[in-house]
RNA sequence: GGGCUCAUAGCUCAGUUGGUUAGAGCGUUGCGUUGACAUCGCAAAGGUCAGAGGUUCAAGUCCUCUUGGGCCCACCA
């Protein structure tokens, strides 16, 4: 079994061979097991058309590394994985495609243009699929689900039907965010909005009675003015107060308009007079609607402006914009500009300036969904970490809006509404079919009522349910994707079908875990928790683990367009899988963005070397008889005498249990960390180097093994390509992969803290010696000679029993044990925890430097002991801390003040010998 | 306007619920030994934990303010 191996770890030899094992004995695949405990995630569904950028690499080893971990614990770990259909953006992507041919989906109409989307999604859909499998993503992959699957489908129209008999969606008309350029409807949080530099623009609006007179109104939009239909004022401000009531002349249109007054408008803002313009803008509308005003729409959907916009009209909205501000000023109108900063909704797919716009859309009335939502994280059922994102959730949910769900795209779950127009015409409404609907009618009359000729049906209708009536049509618009979204931790389970979803919905679900990125809270996050209360009567998952997002090393997020991006499978095929994943994880503090390089990924492709290479030279050394015993470092401990051996397996297991803990807080960076730390520097850098000349001991060939093995068991979450590569290769236990193996229980007998600490002292002492050697530049194969008196008894045994240890890790030809008041001629000497050290040394060396060096590590000393005297003797302290602390405090005090004393007997000997 | 977050070694960052002389990676300096690894080893230098005040026996860690970055939310036309 022991072959050669290359120097080098090759993550290309191992990846795609062990991936495509685990695939094909079915590792990654669960079903509800009896007696076991379940441990779902759901995966944010990337878009179809998404490539794998370093958020996902980031996002998805976390979510792997929480599968694996949970898995090798014994528990049945599901990992659900699939793709999101992605309405704007897929359709934004595959209209580019079409473009090409030089088409418009209008061109294709609406039924070939889907089919050229479903075209699309075949082709290239399965990409971000197979960038996750590069991941080493141990999805259940036979579970993939797609949003717009027929299932799936099913499950987001009976959502919109019960919740439209509920009551809790309806149409309206109402200002939405409205994006000119994908033509379409945005939910609030779809707009977010962004600062720009603009301008403020202060208008004269003519009095009737007196065109030389004028209000003058200020406004960042001018063009806005074409809809105007009166100016506010305060009703306190006395500037104004004549002129409530009068009518002034909209420019450039004619329009005669009132002057009203309302204490919504800041006396202080502007001019103290606003224009306002019910059809664009949420303020005027509200205004427009308190005050029974017009509301004139001057806007095509396009953005450019309408029949209503006279000369204006066809003009782009930015372009009439600069003609409106011209021609005011050329007649005197425009009365000046002022350099102002706003803020404006961006459409989050296409990035252009959205407009707010008048429109008849669908809406869901969030309140009553969000009551529930807002108990679970204030009671605890659902656990943001960090923390602080419970407030940021609360927040948003005790504010929130009504969501408009309807979007003017072809691409998604079409609204399942059917417009009567026989009913529409006669004005007769939907009769209700449910108890309940009547039963929330009666004791809340002034709920909306029926809109005439709609009905809300799970099925295509065959003919009007009222009249009869087979002129049916359906909305044509889709919903909103993140209203399918939301159902993704139960739709994935064929909810609301009971028959298929029963077992494994019940078994499940609630997940888990949820890992996502903050920006994704609102859209996603806080709508799965109200429709998993609203639907299944529980939260869908108890934790939420928010990540930072993946930036440059300035701090910028990665995105195309800053040409910025570090793409993950570039990295992958430089630096293997595994060293990304390592490498990102190990820079991932809890809630913390991630600043990148790529100069990064090297510390985990050194890493994955490393490891390579150590198994490699235990697989070299190891006996033809130690090779295939069935020992791990659970077992190993107990069997082994040497002390080094003790104390790597019971370091082996602090670490294990450390990992553990960390991985159960999601603290993964530290988990990473603890786990190179140990290996690297306490396996390698160590204990390898201590039994290394005494490898043939079976004590030691069955311990180095055990840790290995052991110790890629504990890895293997994180890089679960080299760990089952080399563990396949040790062939230790009986199972067929890592991943079916146990990870190591914490066992706390294996652990000797006290050991563990005596030989640290042991190892600071070699730590002394090569100090000194380095200090006195003995070269690396002159062989020196030392004298050692120990402190304690304690330390006398474990110098003795070790010395052969210390003899070649510090490269030495022998090592006197000294008694008190014992020091060799022509040496050097230092104090290290628990031992005196003398190097013996005739060459010239300068006695004053030595003296120097020892008096600069005294007054160290000296002020860490002033400083835990000062502590002991205060009386408060002694009294208020915990015990421990005290002993603590105590015990240094102890071997200070030694290593003190003895560190000045040195000094003032070679006062004496100089 | 409201909220969150960051400031620790030359650089990038860790540092659990306060508790030895504050850590890592990269970089720097010196030396490299019987072939696991130069994608390596050994040793070393380098920090008044942004500033000021407070709470506490004890503060990098908790509180307040200041300075300077970043982010999110909000209907200032």
């Amino acid at each position: 079994m022991t072959k050669e191996l290359p120097s080098r770890y090759d993550p290309k030899e191992t990846e795609d061979k062990w991936y495509a094992y685990w695939e094909e004995h079915k590792y990654f695949c669960a079903r509800p097991a009896p007696g076991k405990k379940p441990f779902t995630v759901v995966i944010p569904p990337p878009n179809v058309t998404g490539i794998l950028h370093m958020g996902h690499a980031l996002n998805n080893t976390i979510q792997d590394i929480l599968i694996r971990y949970h898995r090798m614990r014994g528990f049945e770990s599901l990992w659900m994985p699939g793709v999101d259909h992605a309405g704007i953006a897929t359709q934004n992507v595959v209209e580019k495609s079409i473009a090409k041919e030089g088409l418009k989906r209008q061109d294709l109409g609406r039924e070939k243009f889907i089919q050229r989307v479903w075209q699309w999604k075949e082709q290239y859909g399965s990409t971000i699929i197979r960038q996750l499998k590069k991941l080493g993503a141990s999805c259940d992959w036979e579970r993939l689900r797609f949003t717009m699957d027929e299932d799936y489908s099913r499950a987001v129209v009976e959502v919109f039907a019960r919740l439209y008999e509920k009551k809790l969606i309806y149409r309206g008309h109402y200002i939405i965010n409205w994006c000119p350029r994908c033509q379409t409807a945005l939910s609030d949080e779809e707009a977010p909005h962004r600062e720009l530099q603009g301008s403020l623009y202060y208008l004269r609006y003519p009095l009737e009675e007196n065109p030389a007179e004028y209000v003058v109104v200020a406004t960042t939009r001018p063009e806005t003015m074409l809809g105007d239909t009166a100016v506010a004022v305060n009703p306190k401000d006395k500037r104004f107060k004549k002129l409530v009531g009068k009518a002034l002349i909209l420019p450039l249109i004619g329009r005669r308009i009132k002057v009203i007054a309302d204490s919504m408008v800041d006396p202080k803002f502007g001019t103290g007079a606003v224009k306002v313009t019910p059809a664009h803008d949420p303020n005027d509308y509200a205004t427009g609607k308190k005050h029974g005003l017009e509301f004139i729409n001057v806007m095509h959907p396009d953005g450019r402006m309408n029949e209503n916009a006279g000369d204006y009209r066809d003009m782009d909205r930015f372009e009439a914009r600069q003609v409106i501000l011209e021609d005011l000023s050329e007649k005197g109108l425009l009365e000046k500009t002022e350099p102002h900063t706003l803020s404006a909704g961006h459409c989050y797919r296409c990035h252009t300036i959205i407009e707010p716009y008048l429109s008849r859309q669908w809406f869901v009335k969030m309140k009553p969904l969000a009551k529930p939502a807002i108990d679970a994280a204030k009671k605890g059922k659902v656990k943001f970490y960090p923390r602080r994102w419970t407030k940021v959730y609360l927040n948003w949910m005790e504010n929130i809006q009504d969501w408009c769900i309807s979007r003017q795209i072809w691409w998604g779950h079409r609204i399942p509404v059917y417009y009567c127009a026989k009913c529409a015409e006669t004005g007769k409404s939907q009769i209700p079919n449910s108890k309940f609907q009547k039963k929330k009618q009666n004791s809340n009359p002034k709920s909306q009522t029926e809109e005439a000729g709609v009905i809300v049906s799970r099925v295509r209708p065959e003919k009007c349910p009222v009249c009869g009536s087979t002129d049916l049509a359906q909305d044509e618009d889709v919903l909103d994707t993140w209203f399918s979204s939301w159902l993704w931790p139960f739709a994935t389970f064929y909810w609301p079908d009971e028959k298929r979803a029963h077992a494994d919905l019940e078994y499940f679900y609630p997940t888990a875990a949820l890992v996502t990125a903050p920006e994704i809270i609102f859209f996603w996050v806080a709508r799965m928790i109200m429709a998993g209360e609203e639907f299944m009567g529980k939260a869908p998952f108890s934790d939420v683990y928010i990540h930072g997002t993946v930036r440059d090393i300035e701090g910028k997020k990665m995105s195309k367009s800053l040409g910025n991006i570090i793409d993950p499978l570039e990295i992958i095929a430089e630096y293997g899988t595994d060293a990304l994943r390592f490498s990102l994880i190990s820079i991932t503090a809890q809630g913390q963005d991630v600043y990148l390089s790529k100069e990064r990924f090297e510390q985990g492709r050194n890493f994955a070397n490393k490891i390579w290479n150590a198994a490699r030279f235990i697989l070299m050394n190891l006996d033809e008889q130690a090779a295939g015993q069935n020992i791990a470092p659970e077992e190993g401990g107990k069997k082994t005498a040497s002390a080094a051996n003790r104390w790597i397996i019971s370091r082996f297991h602090s670490t294990a249990g450390e990992v553990a803990r960390q991985l159960d807080t999601y603290r993964f960076n530290e988990a990473a960390n603890t786990l190179y730390v140990f290996f690297w520097h306490e396996f390698c850098d160590w204990y390898l180097e201590m039994i290394k000349q005494d490898i043939k001991n079976p004590d030691n060939q069955e311990v180095m093994m055990a840790v290995l093995e052991g110790f890629l068991r504990c890895l293997h979450p994180f890089m679960p390509f080299i760990t089952e590569d080399l563990w396949q290769r040790l062939k230790l236990r009986g199972d067929t992969s890592i991943m079916r193996a146990a990870w190591p229980p914490a066992d706390k007998a294996t652990v000797d803290k006290k050991l563990e600490k005596q030989f640290a002292s042991l190892l600071a002492l070699v730590t002394h010696i090569r100090n000194l050697r380095a200090w006195l530049e003995i070269k690396p194969e002159q062989q020196a000679v030392v004298s050692v008196y120990p402190h304690s008894k304690a330390h006398a045994a474990l110098l003795s029993e070790s010395k052969a240890l210390v003899l070649s890790l510090a490269r030495l030809e022998s090592a006197h044990i000294l008694s008190e008041n014992q020091r060799p001629e022509a040496s050097v000497s230092s104090v290290a925890e628990g031992f005196d050290v003398y190097l013996h040394f005739s060459g010239l060396f300068d006695a004053a430097k030595e003296q120097a060096k020892i008096k600069d590590r005294l007054s160290g000393m000296h002020k860490s002991l002033e400083a835990k005297k000062a502590r002991m003797a205060n009386k408060e302290f002694v009294k208020k801390a915990p015990a421990e602390v005290v002993e603590k405090e105590k015990a240094g005090i102890e071997e200070l003040t030694n290593s003190i004393t003895r560190l000045e007997k040195m000094f003032n000997e070679l006062q004496r010998g100089a």
